[in-house]
DNA sequence: GTACTCGATTTTTTT
DNA sequence: AATCGAGTAC
């Protein structure tokens, strides 16, 4: 060791000392929670790089886990380059559910299913739900598929099997029927030979609980395991990980039992940081003692967990050290990413929530000529697009590339506005993690037929495609052959074989049963002995489904085979039929390419872990960001998940960082007044500078009433008010030490009820009275406790309410005034939706808000 | 059994 | 706004 550590090896030149602390602690727990853009990926690879190099395992028998698809390719790739050509690939990289399918593959008998089972997508889950809610005699109506697949997603995301479920929960559906439907559910997928994203991981649990054997195989297996992203973990995967970790030296760990202390007490404040700081052991290995070494390495950022909703529990990673006694804690703080200004804002905003490990960035970039966090304000999205639009183009008139560039938006419907806008100017742009090509109609389709033929009794599938093309199969048939399988306990297709030489049926759909099964039976006995390229284009033409379209004169028909086309040229990178379906269950984006210049678009979400040159963070409003549903159902946590949100986004910038915020969106095509976030407030003064903006869009923005952006206040420049958060930590005790300048009733009126334009800008609001509303305080608004309280009045009047059951205060037929679409009469009221006749604008729906009377 | 119209409803984020 | 489902007409 001694001498290994003299003469480093270069993969480890460049490396700090803590991250090169993190890569030589190869033994024992290690926790490494690493900073914002502070080289985590780099720490990770190279750790596997170093096991590998000095001969502590083999690439076999090193477990490394990462959250999606996108990670875990980055990963191969940046190990592959530090090893050298000589080591093949690793067969146990990768994300939770692919390798969990890999394990369950090899087990499947075990979970009684068979190894060619199907991996079903939330689509064909929620299906599969009404039809199971349907058979039960339930109105899907009363009791909707979507909600109820979310339930059972959210237990399994638990751990908990159809037994295990908490008795309220399984009340709480379908009047107290949820148990009895999820156990109904499961026995379907077995039935089906399917399993759901959240069975990938509990059937291998299961497995490894009841099967010692099996387990033990695996932990003779894996001599290290490596975790991305930690701070995403759920408790299944908690559970997965633990059960993996274990060593039979070591004390049994039933995971979830002695559930650990909340964070209030845990996670705060417990180990004051000092930066840099210094790991709580020496590196002196601990393998020796009693063989109950667990080479586990956790990376992770608990600032920046943000699937919550998804069942991820922060509390993973705020308490690993309590899991895993004896763990080496490591802080990368050091950020090799962003200018000062930028890690300013993001400290400062991030600084907000409470329960977190606490990490202080810093950087040594200097700060000379970098510009600050940029904030704007637009009139509504259209603006905003155009405005950014203009912004992207002067940047690139400056010699900036397009793919240096992001728009992160918090949800997907924002995207549509830059596309448009983009379209029209002629502006390259790639949407990452948008519309799926596996979601679209006729690969879905294509995918069915694919489907029925590598595994028979995948139902869900086959009730797709029987009648596509149109065969003349309706529901009644259909029906029979539901029937014909249940009574039979076969599959539909054995059973439209089956009913197909009965006499059962009519002529008309006899026959077309026929044919269909007997394409099947074709099609199955070629799978073994024809390339599955050819294969599926025998399929696709066989079956009349490319005739299908080439029949269709619609606008899309030649885009679908376009696709299709695309589809099959992607099967080729597959080894077989079913490795390729089993692929797309995983991954369900296909590949961009990256030859293009062109502006990233995506939700803040997929950007986590990317990095980009300059960065604009649109649709910064409350209701929008932070969400209003998260609000609602996440109460504070909600909030500060939402927060962290904000901080993923921030810290994605290098060098350039815009926000903007509009005063008018669209949503659900009715426009909305909103107002600006309070993550704005939360941005320090010091590190942000705001653009009035109206003049360097002049012949812009004019539209809809003339005035520009200028403030045309007296007093102040700056609209924010001198130092609303110096005070932060001193005030907490005192409670509503916050106060948020645009958050109130009073400013919303106000901004409501506007007529003249050039008021628009948002720092009139200083003229006006404020009412001051704490929010710091929320935690006696509401309680602290969980689920049953109404979240909603978390922040008092906070947030733009979108729908009221106050009498409109208008009148059908009244003259009114609206300030995007000018004057107009109303036509329809409907509660506080009203339906006017614009002079100009045509008949539009707008919130009653909105209109002044004439 | 199929095609079309009307009305209702809305998922924010993803493996 | 756009999509989905139900209901209606062919």
């Amino acid at each position: 060791m001694a001498a290994r550590q003299a003469q480093a090896p270069d993969y480890l030149k460049g490396l700090n000392p803590e991250q090169r602390l993190a890569v030589e602690t190869t033994e024992g727990p290690v926790l490494v929670l690493a900073g914002a853009g502070t080289g985590k990926t780099r720490v990770l690879t190279t750790r596997i790089a170093h096991i590998l190099a000095t001969g502590r395992a083999f690439p076999s028998q090193i477990l490394a886990v990462t959250f999606t698809n996108k990670a875990a390719r980055e990963m191969k790739e940046r190990v592959g380059v530090l090893v050298g050509e000589a080591v093949e690939g690793m067969p146990w990289l990768g994300t939770f559910h692919s390798i969990g399918v890999k394990l369950l593959r090899r087990h499947a008998e075990l979970a009684g299913l068979k190894s060619g089972f199907t991996i079903l997508d939330t689509d064909d889950v929620v299906r599969l739900i009404k039809q199971i809610i349907q058979a039960e005699g339930l109105d899907d109506k009363r009791w909707a598929p979507r909600t109820f697949a979310m339930m059972i997603d959210g237990w399994k995301n638990k751990g908990f099997g159809p037994s295990e479920i908490p008795e309220g929960d399984a009340r709480s559906f379908a009047n107290g029927r949820g148990r009895q439907l999820y156990q109904a559910y499961q026995d379907r997928l077995l039935t089906l030979n399917a399993c759901d994203f959240g069975d990938l991981l509990l059937h291998p649990i299961r497995i490894f609980r009841q099967h010692h054997d099996v387990l033990a195989e695996y932990h003779r297996k894996f001599k290290y395991i490596l975790v991305d992203e930690y701070q995403d973990t759920n408790t299944a995967q908690y559970m997965w990980l633990r059960l993996l970790a274990q060593r039979p030296g070591g004390k049994p760990i039933s995971p979830l039992e002695g559930e650990m202390p909340g964070r209030a007490e845990g996670g705060a404040s417990r180990q004051p940081h000092s930066p840099p700081s210094v790991a709580s052991g020496d590196i002196s290995p601990s393998r020796g003692e009693s063989g109950s070494a667990i080479n586990i390495c956790c990376v992770g950022d608990d600032d920046q967990s943000i699937y919550g909703w998804r069942g991820a529990e922060v509390d993973n990673i705020l308490r690993f050290d309590k899991d895993f006694p004896g763990a080496t804690i490591i802080r990368l703080e050091r950020n090799y990413r962003s200018t000062a200004h930028i890690l300013g804002a993001a400290s400062h905003l991030i600084a907000h929530n409470e329960g977190r490990f606490g990490k202080t960035l810093f950087t040594e970039q200097v700060a000379e000529d970098d510009g600050k966090v940029n904030v704007h304000a637009a009139w509504d999205s259209e603006e905003e697009a155009r405005a950014v639009g203009e912004e992207i183009e002067r940047y690139q008139r400056n010699g900036h590339l397009l793919n240096d560039m992001a728009i992160l938006v918090r949800a997907s419907f924002q995207m549509r506005e830059f596309e448009d806008r983009f379209v029209t100017l002629g502006l390259n742009y790639r949407v990452i993690g948008g519309p799926r090509f596996y979601e679209r109609l006729e690969i879905r389709d294509a995918l069915a037929f694919f489907r029925v033929v590598a595994q028979g009794a995948d139902d869900l599938a086959f009730e797709r495609i029987v009648n596509v093309p149109k065969r003349g199969l309706g529901e009644a048939t259909i029906r029979q052959i539901h029937d014909t399988a249940r009574a039979l306990r076969i599959p539909m297709l054995a059973a439209a074989a089956t009913l197909a030489e009965s006499d059962e049926l009519k002529p008309k759909p006899r026959a077309a049963l026929r044919e269909v099964a007997a394409n099947f039976e074709r099609w199955q006995k070629a799978l073994d002995h024809t390339p599955h390229t050819e294969l599926a284009e025998m399929i696709l033409e066989e079956s009349g489904y490319t005739e299908m379209w080439k029949n269709d004169r619609s606008a899309e028909a030649p885009g679908r085979l376009e696709n299709l086309k695309e589809l099959i040229r992607s099967m080729e990178e597959y080894e077989s039929l079913r490795s390729f379906l089993e692929h797309v269950a995983l991954v369900m984006d296909a590949e961009q390419n990256a030859e293009l210049d062109a502006v990233n678009i995506m939700t803040l979400h997929s950007a986590k872990g990317l990095e980009f040159q300059t960065v604009f963070l649109p649709g910064w409003e409350e209701g929008l960001f932070p969400h209003q549903r998260s609000l609602d159902e996440g109460g504070r946590s909600g909030l500060e998940e939402e927060r962290r949100l904000a901080y993923v986004g921030v810290t994605r910038a290098k060098k350039n960082l815009h926000i903007w915020f509009v005063s008018n969106r669209r949503i659900h095509g009715l426009w909305q007044s909103t107002i600006p976030s309070r993550f704005l407030d939360e941005l320090p003064e010091a590190h942000v500078e705001v653009q009035e903006g109206g003049n360097s869009y002049g012949g812009y923005g004019n539209s809809y009433g003339g005035g520009s952006f200028a403030s045309g206040r007296g007093g102040r420049q700056n609209p924010y008010g001198a130092s609303r958060f110096d005070n932060l930590g001193a005030d907490k005790s005192g409670g509503g030490s916050f106060s948020n300048t645009y958050a109130t009733p009073g400013w919303q009126r106000a901004q409501a009820n506007r007529t003249e334009a050039t008021d628009r800008n948002w720092g009139t609001r200083s003229g006006h009275a404020v009412e001051r509303i704490g929010y710091g305080e929320t935690d006696s608004g509401y309680g602290a406790g969980r689920g049953s309280i109404k979240a909603r009045t978390i922040d008092g009047e906070l947030v733009a309410k979108s729908v009221s059951t106050e009498p409109s205060p208008f009148n059908v037929g009244d003259r009114v005034f609206h300030q995007k679409f000018g004057n107009g009469n109303i036509a329809a009221i409907d509660g506080n939706k009203l339906t006017i006749d614009f002079d100009k604008a045509g008949q539009k729906k707008v919130l009653d808000g909105f209109v002044t009377g004439v």
